[in-house]
DNA sequence: AAGTGTGAATGCTTTCACAGCT
DNA sequence: AGCTGTGAAAGCATTCACACTT
């Protein structure tokens, strides 16, 4: 049916910024292709293009009804549903992540968290009980539970990292500034924020270097978190 | 001199890996692309393609000098000096990075500390004062602080932005789920991790999807945090 | 008229494969 | 013999431009 053709990766880090224009222009009924570009940041043709691969979700010569699209894209990125959420090392950042609405709202739900650290495992979090890494099969049995966010130093990554998909997770936002291996059906996406600021620093000097050479183009490309 | 060809962006994102995976190689001299690729994920041919961007750092049939190579790395990204960072927004997502050693200890050193909530501004954190963001021209007059990191809800995020850049900032880490505009010589990267669990959502879905269709492949991509 | 959907063309990036250096 | 550096080829993604729909 639908999987047929190669979706490209920038295509689903596109969608979901996509979704969330179309939650700023609820006001309105209708929206073109035109306008959502001017919204996000893309172009005209590869909004309509990116939506091409999953449906024909416009009419011709009105535009998209921000209301239908929406809701595609939600069924299309699976976000039309509830996802509990593992959080795995507590933490200053993952102290931080627990009470993060941003993500509430769009239905992730952090609703269990982990820890190595005895001083920790008991103790709670925003109203949540950490319980010991070890436990986590136990305490996730039965929950569905099929993300989780990976918080922990760099060090003992690769070893939770293990712990987590003998649990049964399937996909792992990693914080962790280090490559964690998984077998080819696990999903990583990696934030990595030390190497954000190295390219930020990169820009910012080859900038300096090239003005004193010429004045070198800016390039505006997209993409993002990485597969590993 | 070097900036003719156009570098691929996710050259520069490859590189401060390449750089993480030479630190964790200094007890050996040399390293080949071949071992290079097998601990950063990347191919061998990819990596000598990357570097020659920058110039010929190898020696046919020995390989890199690990200690010279992580060297060249740090000055192409301009990561062998110490950058001074503003962090804007001082919620429970800022709160973490402030202490986060990560950054420390590649160089990037957080030092400035801005909000607009009367009740924070003038308290400290991890050390820090709490500076009201309308000082900010004045604080960091004479710092040299080129980089920000914005941790500011959505709402004020461009508002704060064009402040940041009347105060002569020239990069920014966006964590604010919403896009901002910058003129064009401003770099902005944005970390949004709402959208990377959308996309963990998507591919957790599709293999449920394509399980009952047949084995899709799983696509092992590489790419990173956006411009806008 | 206005705006989608889409093959074809363009432009990038990665991989290949091998000449050439040590 | 081993491994880099690099043109050429292959593989992807984006943009163009227009037929087609409302």
């Amino acid at each position: 049916m639908k999987g047929q053709v190669k979706i490209p990766t920038d295509t689903i880090k596109r969608l979901f910024r996509y979704y969330r224009a179309l939650l700023e222009s609820r006001e309105t009924k209708v929206v073109s292709s035109e306008e959502l570009a001017k919204l996000t940041g893309s172009s005209a043709a590869q909004i309509r293009k990116d939506l091409t691969y999953f449906g024909e979700f416009g009419t011709p010569g009105k535009g998209y009804n921000v209301e239908e699209l929406g809701h595609q894209i939600k069924g299309i990125l699976g976000i039309d549903r509830e996802w509990t959420v593992a959080l795995v090392g507590i933490g200053n950042l993952g102290r931080a992540l627990v009470p993060y609405q941003g993500l509430k709202s769009e239905g992730f739900r952090i609703t269990h968290l982990f820890d190595s650290d005895p001083k920790k495992i008991g103790m709670a979090c925003a109203g949540l009980k950490i319980n010991d890494i070890n436990d986590i099969k136990l305490v996730l049995h039965n929950t569905g539970t099929k993300i989780a966010i990976l918080t922990v130093p760099s060090d003992p990554a690769q070893q939770v990292t293990n712990i987590l998909i003998d649990a049964g997770i399937q996909a792992i936002l990693n914080f962790a500034p280090s490559r964690i291996s998984v077998p080819p059906e696990i999903r990583v996406l990696n934030i990595d924020i030390t190497n954000e600021l190295a390219r930020l620093s990169y820009y910012i000097t080859k900038n300096i270097n090239s003005l004193a050479e010429e004045t070198t183009e800016q390039d505006q490309g997209t993409s993002g978190g990485d597969y590993y």
